[in-house]
DNA sequence: ACGTCAAGACTACAAATGTAGTTTATGCCA
DNA sequence: TGGCATAAACTACATTTGTAGTCTTGACGT
């Protein structure tokens, strides 16, 4: 898959519906949104849809008379690029401002911390709190 | 302090360099800019200097012939809004997967981990491991 | 067979954004 | 004291984004 084109806010939502659904119409697509958002004008969702081909992070292949839409960049790699861009531009770059700003200014519920410390486990067990150094062996 | 106004991408920049050294002036805050980034242009950095003034995002006191540039929205409550919106765009509002995006495919330094580590620690003591929850008796 | 309805293609248009240039007033140095 | 350097004000313009409307064509039901 290539590389993550710049996605805006809106056409977020569009690919977050295919990334779940795909291969889907833009019927398919437009029906998943309204569900959720009446406020969605069909019409939006396909120019959407066309912009989000254009960028090439959308792919299709006619189906019927109608457009099965695919994704052709990965959901990880756009949420990748999207929080780079999200740090480097509220943190100037580094992640230490943005964990603590997330734990201690976010509501984060008891459980959101319960899971973010089992995350934490599994990534590096065995290093509960390496607080001091000693002096190597 | 008024609530968050939409700060753009490179309105952001401006906008830390004035948080870090309000009151500032155009010619300081451009020369911050610069020394970072020397692509910097002062007509483009006065342009959004002037844009964060209508959103009323800045102020400023004469201060000679310049300006001093101040914040009027405060650092703090920018960050939750830009974390708050990116979480909404890219996680459909839930900060968990964000959570786990962070610690499993987001490059974490060792020092990183061990920092969120005692953050967590520091938010919610008492409770280091607890593995398996059970339904609430 | 024909009309209708829907799908995609093309067009529209205002606001926001990124990036500067032009104009005008003015404090300060020579 | 006169002109220059500079500050702010105003103007410019292409691109992106949000939000839809119109046009063209073809499949499908009657």
């Amino acid at each position: 898959m290539k590389t993550a084109p710049r996605i805006s806010d809106t056409e977020w939502e569009l690919m977050r519906v295919v990334w779940a659904r795909s291969p889907a119409t833009a019927a398919n697509i437009i029906a998943t949104l309204t569900a959720r958002d009446p406020s969605w004008h069909p019409k939006t969702a396909r120019t959407l849809l066309a912009r989000l081909v254009q960028k090439k992070a959308l792919g299709y292949q006619p189906q019927g008379r109608a457009y099965a839409y695919i994704p052709l960049v990965s959901e990880a790699d756009c949420v990748a690029a999207a929080s780079e861009s999200f740090v480097e531009r509220v943190f100037g770059g580094s992640f230490r401002p943005m964990l603590a700003h997330l734990v201690e200014r976010q509501h984060l519920t008891p459980q959101d911390l319960d899971e973010l410390r089992i995350l934490l486990d599994k990534k590096a067990p065995g290093a509960p709190k390496p607080q001091k150094k000693r002096p190597v062996p």
